[in-house]
RNA sequence: GCCGCCGUGGCUCAGCCCGGUAGAGCGGCUGGCUGUUAACCAGUCGGUCAAAGGUCCGAAUCCUUUCGGCGGCGCCA
């Protein structure tokens, strides 16, 4: 009797052999001879049935939807199994009777919403979750291939990263601090002693906005380093998004098929990408868009229509300095324009964000003052331009819109097991 | 911050426009049947219609406000 996962099961390496599997119960047909149980794991679900006549019926009786048990019984193939494997059981114990569970056949996404905490065990998301992780092993793999060292960043700051009315305040014993927008700021101080540098972090961000690409509480993946210009940016993003994108094709193809999203557009993520200035994207846009001038800044639906044209991923750079933050470095030459790139992707827009951060002390207290912000504030992130300064450049990646784009979800919020929202905050 | 839509039994919805105190499916329960694929058949339990106020002889239905939810814009990743 060995104890084995669902999925070797299915992938037929426990045939016409004695088996126990622990998981719980996904579904329940009952009839007078026989008892049809589907028992989900993590790793998939498969068909058990149980005879009238055999050991396990009494207590396969007594089972309900989502109840946890162990069942014993002979893996054997048959066509007419969902998975084309089932188990014949001849034990069956419970673990955990379940109550009448809440969600039925019938749901809507407000219901959904509020059962969070029980749709996380529902297929979609449990293969969600597993991309997810998958994403987060090949970025991290592509950064430590490229030599970055992984730090951690603080998530109580005391000074704005970006516009101070999207920080969440809160109180610090008898203080008021905020929670971090963006981890940029620690990164770029520690490219100081490590050089290059990333992070995997969350993010936080008070837009009230209602769409399906935001959320309060979001996973950045930022990069910084020293030495590196606009073009060392790019070609490192695009980069690591064909790594991620190759790797998650050749690995992640039950859970996309599974979940009907289309796997060959990652495998067609391939660098170098496209390139296209913002002066550029303003004289492609004004075909449909006569009333777009130079200095505007780009909206969503500019951006889909940029998105549709290429199909693919792409950037953006050169934006505007006056719609950029105060650390934007800016073409010492042209200081109407800012050393900055947006990624962007079909349907979702800007998934990153980036460039090259000013590194003259002068250039960026004038940039300060001209935000009204306070030099006095930073400080410390003066010092870093006061003590070796060095032309560097990062940026930040949104993780969960990176994920709805891949998987080609409806919403950002199925991206992550516990969204935030404006609204969501439970459990 | 602005705009739109929604809120009826445990769940999904119909009824609301053209007021007369609720109807179906799913689920539950009981029974039947079936190698079933969130099956099928019969019966049964179950709601006063988000909340408050108003109009009216009479309100789920009309009006006002509040609360909750979803989405669009702006802003962003």
């Amino acid at each position: 009797m060995a104890l084995v996962k669902i999925r070797e099961i299915l992938d037929g390496k426990c045939e016409n052999t004695n088996v126990t599997i622990r998981g719980w119960v996904y579904r329940k047909r009952e009839g007078k001879e026989l008892i049809f149980l589907l028992v989900r794991d993590s790793t998939g679900v498969i068909q058990c049935t149980v005879k009238k006549a055999s050991p396990a019926w009494s207590e396969a009786e007594k089972l309900t939807i989502e109840s946890a048990l162990t069942l014993e019984g002979t893996a054997k193939q048959d066509k007419r199994a969902p998975g084309g494997y089932e188990i014949s059981a001849e034990a069956v114990s419970i673990v955990g009777l379940a109550e009448l569970f809440p969600i039925t056949k019938d749901k809507s996404e407000e219901f959904i919403r509020d059962m969070r905490h029980l749709w996380l065990r529902s297929r979609k998301m449990n293969l969600v979750m597993k991309v997810r992780a998958k994403v987060l092993e090949y970025a991290r793999e592509y950064f430590e291939k490229e030599s970055f060292t992984e730090v951690s960043p603080p998530m109580f700051i005391s000074a704005a990263v970006e516009g101070g009315s999207t920080l969440f305040g809160l109180k610090y014993f008898d203080q008021n601090l905020y929670l971090t927008q963006s981890s940029q700021l620690y990164l770029e101080i520690l490219i100081y002693s490590l050089e290059k540098v990333y992070c995997i972090a969350p993010s936080f961000r008070a837009e009230k906005s209602r769409t399906i690409r935001h959320l309060t509480e979001y996973w950045h993946m930022e990069g910084e380093w020293p030495f590196a210009d606009m073009n060392d940016l790019m070609q490192f993003e695009e980069g690591l998004m064909e790594h991620v994108c190759q790797k998650v094709a050749q690995n992640c193809q039950k859970e996309f098929a599974e979940l009907g999203a289309d796997i060959n557009k990652l495998s067609e993520v391939k660098a170098p990408f496209p390139r296209i200035t913002y002066a550029e994207a303003i004289e492609r846009l004004k075909v449909k868009n006569p009333a777009l001038k130079w200095g505007d800044d780009l909206g969503y639906e500019d951006e889909k229509v940029l998105a549709e044209d290429f199909g693919k991923p792409f950037f953006v750079y050169d934006y505007p300095t006056a719609i950029k933050a105060f650390y934007c470095k800016t073409y010492r030459d042209r200081p109407e324009i800012a050393l900055s790139v947006d990624m962007m992707v079909p349907k979702i827009g800007e998934i990153s964000t980036g460039g090259q951060r000013e590194e003259d002390k002068d250039i960026l207290i004038k940039r300060m003052k001209e935000q009204d912000l306070k030099p006095e504030d930073y400080e410390w992130y003066l010092d870093l331009r006061r003590y070796g300064t060095v032309p560097h450049a990062g940026f930040g990646m949104g993780l969960e819109r990176l994920l709805t784009w891949m998987l080609d979800l409806d919403n950002i919020i199925d991206s992550i097991p516990f969204p935030r929202t404006t609204r969501r905050f439970y459990p």
